[in-house]
DNA sequence: CTGCTAGCATA
DNA sequence: GTATGCTAGCAGA
């Protein structure tokens, strides 16, 4: 090639503005100004001049005035908010500082950024030049064709004419059309009604362009037909709207959008201005400039390299520090070679702690297939490892087994350290490809939790928030709901862009957390010593899973058909109709118009509520509520139970797995979903036929053990109430106690109901129940409710007291703890919104004791799962019900289990109750108790 | 095909 | 009145 075609790059600078001032974290000058945009349009721009080396540059901005199209469309962006204050400040500096770096800076006064840069490239493609145009905006990819590129910078999108294509359905020259149909909220430009990306790329497929179905209006059907001809008036303006330009009138030329070079001093007092260290430091070595760039920046986003870039050298870096500073290299690698595997085997075996992270065919960890793997030792580098894409054209991979089996050995060593976000999940898809993972020293996610449970602790939100972060979401690769792709279906360029920035960014936020977690005594207890520890149990439990007796379900849902059938037919000759007995909307007609009884109580959508309570009201006074009610139930337990559950045995171990939510649940307990094995019914008759199909192999019992009134034990310890300690201390019936105080009665007089009536207070005040509440659920009046209430305090004077004081503190903190330390923070305490903060009230209240319970069994469970390992028993530990746990026992284990297990429950902790644990055996769980 | 509501199972 | 997860129906794409 003698023939050099030149280059030019075309940067959009507001749509970078926006996105670096909402994706990177709050930074500050030391004088206290705003710099977070400045950085990350620098550090962009910087990039950009790497990654597209050009013979022409500039940096474009939307002038200050008008421009035409506010002329012809007065509403034009009339809906955007003003700018943050906290961003507009930083543009002056920002456009110094870019001058400063040699960039040229184009404004062209009446005459937006996007027009400018489509008549720059449609002029440098008519003279033959290439234009890349880097932009967030994707109104932009109109100018794109053979000779124009369109690149989003901060999501790393390339499209060219296909990608265009791909993305849009479209190709760039009919993305005017589908702009125009479309419409652009941003921008305040409507489009026609109803019609979103999906039906004006099949309209513009179907007509072939704009014109063409204009023309043929009329024949397009249904409401887009009609929508369609109600906006022909409007279709040329917002055509003009979002076309872009490509022939305004430039006051300068074309060969001035030179680089200049930086104006050293400028920028060097610029840089310390803002704070700007390592940029700094960079510029003055720029003399002898580094392979790395910047490297290691404090505040936020150096420059990134592409994928598969030659490795630098190894530049010792020190250890992640817990000040929240985010390295934004992306170098990252795909390995495809048996040298870069060496390479990184090496690597991982010669570090101190390392981050790594699966990329699987399937959510479902008992059944996900390893796609690939990712790896990272130090921040800013990672590596991913395609194994089994398999796509069309994919290249070649590293053999599975082979590739695998060398880092095997790591996987496998215990003192080896290890970080993972979730890492419970890649010990799942690990082990289903035959390794067993050990040494896992840190999961980011669990670190997150235990810092504050109210939060998200995803990947991406935990990046934002520790790292301010933004990163590439999970869709953005696979795409989402029905079209979502299979992982092993993605391209290996995003691909390692993806996984190797998760595990990059986990190694990143471990550098975070893990310091948050140490430096608090408690919360690192709390990981250390409860969620750590149980994350390997929970490990265990979803691999052991539970025997189902598909058989026996089989034949209760049969049962349940044929009963729900009769039923059916009932409720139809009592309505008078046929109507789906499942359906509120149906129901509330019949009961309410046609049979016209009383609405006694709304949904919070305001339809007239047909719940339990309201059809039991009713049943009093018509035959079909009583129908629909053991219809409702039968039906739950068919769909819910009988008919699910046979469906969730694994094929292959034949046996049901749940997953364990360990970071769900607020207050410290356990999450149990896909199936979720702690709704099981228990509380009817028909229900519990549904735990008798929970059973043990041949040659084993499932033993169950259950804390008796631990919550209420807590409250006791909590409160340090004597009454209600001796009271447990003696062994009494805690409900009949409570029943004998409460209405003056010896304990050997308390009749049924009182005691019903005592359990409900009890419950209630673990709740955080007011009177209101109470009286609601016993059905009494207030009034009288209320005087329970004052009768419960007046004899157990220490819980009343304890209740102020965790209001008190609460609300003095923010936060609760429970015994051990594990903390429930409560933003709303102190809301202005009274629902708001009594609700808060209620859960500080509750939080410690339903915590502490679950700090108790999960240190139960540690004890027991290290008792069995230790004793090398064959007892495996299947389910956790909150204050239960369910085990399979094989019968020569049996006594011993049955009575370890209780022991090891019973002393787990000693507080100033006697934990009580009632234990049972029994050939399925219905039984065992 | 996705997201929401109503209702209900457990501790 | 605390904490969860799942299903069916239904509306809006």
């Amino acid at each position: 090639m003698t023939e050099t075609t030149k280059r030019i790059l075309l940067v959009d600078a507001f749509s970078y503005l926006y996105r670096a001032f909402h994706a990177i974290r709050e930074m500050r000058s030391p004088a206290g100004e705003p710099t977070n945009a400045i950085y990350g349009v620098l550090s962009m721009l910087k990039k950009l001049r790497q990654d597209y080396p050009s013979d022409y540059i500039a940096c474009v901005f939307d002038p200050k005035g008008k421009t035409f199209r506010d002329e012809i469309y007065p509403e034009y962006k009339a809906t955007r908010s003003a700018m943050p204050e906290d961003l507009a400040s930083q543009i002056d500096p920002l456009v110094e500082a870019i001058e400063a770096t040699g960039w040229p800076i184009v404004v062209v006064d009446g005459v937006e950024a996007d027009d400018v840069i489509g008549t720059l490239a449609y002029n440098a493609s008519q003279a033959g030049c290439r234009t890349v145009i880097s932009t967030g905006d994707k109104d932009l990819t109109q100018l794109v064709s053979d000779k124009v590129l369109w690149v989003n910078t901060m999501s790393n999108e390339r499209l060219g004419p296909e990608g265009v294509k791909e993305k849009f359905g479209v190709p760039p020259e009919r993305i005017v059309d589908y702009l125009t149909l479309v419409g652009d909220s941003v921008d305040n430009v409507p489009g026609v009604d109803k019609v979103g990306p999906k039906t004006a790329a099949k309209l513009l497929q179907d007509y072939g362009s704009l014109d063409a179905l204009v023309a043929k209006a009329d024949e397009v059907k249904g409401v887009v037909g009609e929508n369609l001809r109600k906006a022909l008036d409007w279709l040329p303006t917002a055509r003009v709207l979002v076309t872009v330009k490509h022939d305004v009138p430039l006051p300068f030329n074309v060969d001035s959008l030179t680089f200049r070079g930086p104006n050293k001093e400028k920028l060097l007092a610029l840089y310390d201005r803002f704070g700007f260290r390592t940029m700094r430091d960079a510029l003055l070595k720029d003399d002898a400039p580094s392979p790395l760039g910047e490297g290691r920046v404090e505040g936020s986003a150096p420059p990134s390299r592409a994928v598969n870039s030659a490795q630098p050298a190894s530049v010792p870096t020190p250890p992640p520090t817990p000040t929240a500073s985010f390295v934004a290299t992306r170098n990252y690698e795909t390995v495809l070679t048996p040298e870069a595997l060496d390479k990184w085997v090496a690597k991982v075996e010669g570090a101190p702690l390392v981050c790594f992270d699966t990329e699987t065919t399937s959510l479902d960890p008992m059944t996900a297939e390893l796609v690939g793997l990712a790896l990272s030792v130090e921040p800013g580098e990672a590596a991913y490892i395609p194994l089994r894409h398999t796509y069309p054209g994919a290249p070649d991979q590293l053999p599975f087994a082979a590739t695998l089996a060398r880092f095997k050995p790591w996987l496998e060593d215990a003192s080896r350290a290890k970080v993972a976000q979730n890492a419970k999940y890649d010990c799942h898809v690990l082990a289903n490809e035959g390794v067993r993972v050990r040494g896992i020293a840190h999961d980011t996610c669990i670190a997150s939790y235990v810092i504050d449970s109210y939060q998200r602790h995803d990947m991406d939100a935990l990046a934002m928030r520790h790292l301010g972060a933004k990163t590439i979401p999970f869709e953005d690769v696979a795409g989402k709901g029905a079209k979502q792709i299979s992982f092993a279906q993605v391209a290996l360029d995003k691909a390692t862009e993806y996984s190797a920035e998760d595990a990059d960014v986990t190694l990143q936020l471990q550098g975070v957390l893990g310091p948050k977690v140490a430096a608090d005594p408690k919360l690192d207890r709390v990981y250390s010593e409860i969620e750590m520890p149980v994350s390997r149990v929970l490990f265990a439990m979803e691999r052991n899973g539970v025997l189902i007796d598909s058989q026996l379900l089989a034949k209760q849902t049969h049962e349940l058909s044929e009963k729900m059938l009769a039923l059916e037919h009932r409720a139809y000759e009592e309505a008078g109709q046929p109507f789906n007995l499942g359906s509120p909307k149906q129901l509330g007609e019949i009961l309410f118009v046609q049979k016209q009884l009383p609405v006694k109580k709304k949904t919070p959508s305001g339809a007239p509520s047909t719940d339990e309570d309201v059809l039991e009201q009713l049943a009093l006074d018509h035959p079909l509520p009583k129908i629909l009610l053991e219809h409702r139930g039968l039906s739950k337990l068919k769909s819910t139970y009988t008919d699910k559950l046979p469906r969730m045995v694994n094929a292959k171990t034949g046996r049901v797995h749940t997953n364990y939510g360990q970071t769900v649940a607020v207050t410290g307990r356990l999450s149990s979903t896909d199936p979720n094995l702690q709704n099981i019914p228990v509380r009817t008759a028909e229900g519990r036929r549904i735990r008798e199909a929970f059973i043990a192999p041949p040659g084993s019992k499932i033993v169950s053990a259950d804390y008796s009134q631990i919550e209420l034990r807590i409250m006791a310890h909590l409160s340090g109430d004597k009454s209600l300690i001796d009271a447990f201390g003696r062994g009494e019936d805690i409900h009949r106690h409570t029943a004998a105080e409460v209405f003056g009665a010896a304990t050997a007089d308390v009749t049924s109901e009182q005691r019903r009536y005592a359990k409900v207070i009890n419950f209630g005040l673990i709740y955080g129940m007011s009177a209101f509440g109470l009286a609601g659920n016993l059905g009494i009046e207030r009034s009288a409710a209320a005087s329970y209430m004052d009768k419960y305090f007046a004899r157990y004077p220490g819980v009343a007291q304890y209740m102020e004081r965790t209001r008190a503190e609460a609300k003095e903190k923010g936060y609760v703890e429970t015994v051990f330390g594990r903390r429930l923070w409560l933003p709303d305490i102190k809301s202005a919104n009274a629902p708001r903060r009594q609700g808060a009230e209620r859960q500080a209240i509750n939080a410690p004791m339903q915590g502490t319970a679950a700090d108790l069994i999960k240190l139960a469970m540690i004890a027991v799962q290290g008792w069995l390992e230790r004793e090398k028993l064959a007892t495996r530990l299947v389910m956790q019900v909150h204050d239960e746990l369910v085990l399979e026992v094989p019968d020569t284990e049996l006594s011993r289990v049955k009575s370890e297990v209780e022991k090891l429950m019973m002393g787990v902790a000693k507080l100033d109750v006697p934990l009580v644990v009632e234990a049972g055996v029994g050939e399925n769980w219905e039984k065992a108790h």
